[in-house]
DNA sequence: CCCATGATTCAACATTCGTTGAATTGGACT
DNA sequence: AGTCCAATTCAACGAATGTTGAATCATGGG
């Protein structure tokens, strides 16, 4: 079976790089950095694997060129809610910085598992940007914790460095886990899992790090309506 | 070059799946489930890889019979503490299961990164399996929570079901992240991180489920010492 | 009209993977 | 000594993967 030889290719439609990289966030979303496959991408987006090849040098440079169109707008408006003249009590201001995750890492699981899976064991040269790209968002969200304290709204033995981990990795894990886990664990509806799952944790959490731990939080905005207008990547 | 055709096998010593199954937790806690592959278990047990499929059904086999030599002893430690008549203070009991949990795990990333990894995409039939073993865990630890708000040492508004998914997910974040990630991020010696770590949050989660939580912590033994005499797996 | 050039596809390479069937070994029992 | 069976190895299959070089298409400028 000589399996038709050669239909060549009558696909006259120009594909923005922008498109595969879409497809790859998909992919990786779906199959995880690893088990996708340039294949898959390359079906997703519409293309021949080989030009994937054209457009990036490699699979690794797909998922840097990811990163560096992700994180900026993230670290973008953690940097206005960390502004030290920001008069917000600090209560507000973290649950600002829980909205703000929410809203870019809800819905793109790719950037959050694959900084996960490919973070603990260093994947070569992925660690050291990816370090590049977490480190200013760690920092602006502990300088938040240290105004804190200076402001008198945090206890004074907190360690922010730390308080600061702690915030954003169980953010990622109620992302990640709680729409798979709780309704599989008990009988609950996963609809609001996530939404009521960040408010719980964010209750246990400030009366951990606050000064007063008994004093009734202030009333906190919805997470999904969007606090500050800043422009989308997609034009 | 022929390469050597047949010097078949002089290895006349008999190879215990257990001993397997210690090969392939060390090759799954370096690579990952899905990029350990056979021959690198065969080689680090010493045989070849054929005769994995002579003990095992296949990769995913022994992946269970991995869980099932694993979680049984954690979970007779954990009913342990989960007494309804122990006596001790709800924060000295779930330190305990901090330390059983800390005690089982921390030598052991393969467990860890695979319950993460293969639980939030099903891989089939292995979730099931997962769900299996962790359930029970899940309610042990649930259940102190549940007697420490009838006894009034915890606040009668908590979440036990999410108290128990914060306790028991951050001790894993801990231990994963906290040794690559901190000196990473900082100049913070990775010697003691996972120890700080620790205490440090279990102070602040103490914090955000006592009814009290300004009143200080007893005491707390210290991580490493084993609280129960528990015969271990190897005779 | 032609040709240079960028964009895209085809077909294949070399690896690696999980898996399998046949062959071989080593010892236990008769 | 001979035989049987469990344990182990050999060699290979088929599929999937990342990657590459050559070929084809589309298009715009001379």
């Amino acid at each position: 079976m000589p399996h038709a030889p050669r239909p060549r290719g009558p696909k006259p439609i120009r594909m923005d790089p922008d498109r595969i990289l879409d497809a790859a966030q998909e992919v990786f979303a779906r199959d995880g950095l690893r088990a996708a496959s340039l294949r898959a991408i390359a079906k997703q987006a519409g293309c021949d694997p080989a030009l994937i090849y054209y457009h990036f040098d490699s699979k690794e440079a797909m998922f840097t060129a990811l990163l560096a169109r992700r994180f900026p707008p993230i670290l973008q408006e953690l940097e206005v809610v960390a502004a030290a003249d920001d008069p917000r009590p600090t209560a507000l201001r973290l649950w600002e910085v829980v909205r703000i995750y929410h809203r870019h890492l809800k819905a793109d699981p790719a950037i959050r598992s694959l900084i996960r899976g490919e973070i603990v064991r260093g994947a070569e040269g992925l660690s050291g940007l990816i370090e590049v790209r977490i480190r200013p968002i760690v920092m602006a969200i502990r300088s938040i914790l240290d105004q804190g304290i200076t402001r008198g709204d945090l206890r004074a033995d907190l360690h922010t460095l730390l308080g600061t981990f702690f915030l954003a990795r169980m953010h990622l894990e109620i992302l990640d886990l709680l729409p798979t886990v709780l309704p599989r664990l008990m009988g609950l509806p996963h609809d609001q899992a996530v939404e009521t799952g960040l408010h719980v944790w964010f209750d246990l959490y400030w009366r951990g790090i606050a000064r007063d731990p008994l004093a009734p939080l202030p009333p906190l905005p919805e997470l999904a309506a969007a606090p500050l207008a800043i422009k989308e990547t997609r034009p």
